[in-house]
DNA sequence: ATGACTTGGTGGACTAGACCACTTATAGAA
DNA sequence: TTCTATAAGTGGTCTAGTCCACCAAGTCAT
């Protein structure tokens, strides 16, 4: 285990610990059921306090990357099952993670009154307005899902003279406007294809679809985005790392 | 804010403070937007020290509960979607607390070699025998879900004579076999329903399925279920809240 | 050989501070 | 009146400890 921290940097020590780690999990050098360095040897290592090394453990334990028992010490958990953790990412980071191209066309980029339901998601009132995208998402550029976007004008002035179709809309978010996002709701449901959808995804009518309803909420508690994404279903599978009592 | 804390529990003290403003906001005691008081304050009202506090508002903050701005203080979320948090529970709890009566019909419950995959999932050898129970779940006695489980045999005997129509599966594995839950790993796919799942949902067939493929880790990372859920879709949405930097 | 006890290591919980970057309100200077 | 510096409060990070329950392995007496 080595690990070199960099104490001028403004990354706290911990994330830098957390990163590394979850680094050398990722990149298979450390194997499944390996051990982990113990929270007191790993503060040592680190030349940090416990609590601190702590915390960078404590976090890939949240995220399912290892597990801890009392008495014995900390050891990498295998996965199951497929799981490119979903987090709080964009489709063009997720596409990436998975190993695919992703690409966008644009169908519709356009300001409108925000329609009630939209608004109240959002947190805004019905006379003020909001950009309405619809894009095709495609990975290896074949069609994967149709999303239907809301986003509040008021934070994001001239947002639609950005370049969407090349640059991942989080990232223009966070770059141009200085919002990051933090945390979002969702809701995933299946349902079956009408015409106009299975004709833009490719795919034949009543063919099952899954939905991602998704609100998107910034550091300060904005919220940023509101989301329908139409998945084919027989290439997409949502996947998550549910954790109890994530402290 | 009132907070009473036992310090006689064996329930941690941070873990109490969560629960208790948890409560008041679930019941709307503490509404959106709310501050809620800040670390120091907490730590004050509550007569520990500040870290203890703050664990208790970052167990909040990453169930999205409330969300704190640097140089402002601390808030309660307000939540757009309908989100039930979709925590590591089973099914009795959620439908409870979706407000719905959970019932359940033994389809299938017998002892069987494992299957080649359900074996690799369970970390078990294939001529290890395992529990295969297939069960029709009901909310308020109307059909909503087809669950097809596996569990291993080795680590919970006599399972099969347990009440498992009216208790919860995982409190049974809590009280009588002492494995509580702690990590769980889900896929989540859309599909059409087939002849057989729709005859026992009471649906068409090719009406949309929600699948949702569980495997359930226990506290000292066994795999203590692997588990495949055919939901109706016009009955059930699953619903997520994912947060960035779960520290 | 077997069982009981000790020892050292582990994670879990908790304390009482520290410094920093940031925000807001306020008091004083222009 | 307007601007600016300051002070107080906030969350973010970090330290250097403490005590506890638990586990494994080795020791020692039976």
């Amino acid at each position: 285990m080595n690990l070199t921290l960099d104490r001028i940097s403004s990354v706290p020590l911990y994330a830098q610990i957390h990163g590394e780690i979850r680094r050398q999990i990722e990149a298979n050098q450390l194997r499944a059921g390996a051990a982990v360095p113990s929270e007191r040897e790993l503060a040592e290592i680190c030349k940090v306090s416990r609590m601190t090394a702590r915390q960078a453990l404590n976090a890939l334990k949240n995220e399912g990357f290892v597990y801890q028992e009392r008495g014995i010490g900390t050891f990498v958990a295998k996965r199951k099952l497929d799981v490119h953790t979903r987090n709080l990412i964009g489709f063009t980071e997720e596409m990436r993670g998975r190993g695919l191209t992703p690409s966008t066309k644009i169908l519709l980029a356009r300001r409108e009154k925000a329609a009630q339901e939209v608004a109240q998601e959002l947190g805004i009132e019905t006379e003020d307005e909001v950009f309405h995208f619809q894009r095709l998402r495609l990975a290896d550029d074949s069609p994967l899902a149709f999303e239907d976007a809301f986003l509040p004008v008021k934070h994001f002035p001239d947002l639609d003279t950005k370049n969407l179709e090349n640059e991942s809309l989080y990232k223009i978010l966070e770059t141009d406007y200085g919002v990051a996002m933090r945390r979002a709701e969702e809701i995933l449901e299946a349902t079956c294809a009408s015409k106009e959808i299975a004709r833009a995804l490719a795919i034949k009518p009543k063919s099952a679809l899954l939905i991602v309803h998704r609100v998107v909420f910034s550091e300060s508690n904005l919220a940023v985005e509101s989301v329908r994404t139409f998945y084919r279903a027989d290439r997409y599978r949502a996947t998550f790392v549910l954790t109890k009592n994530a402290v």
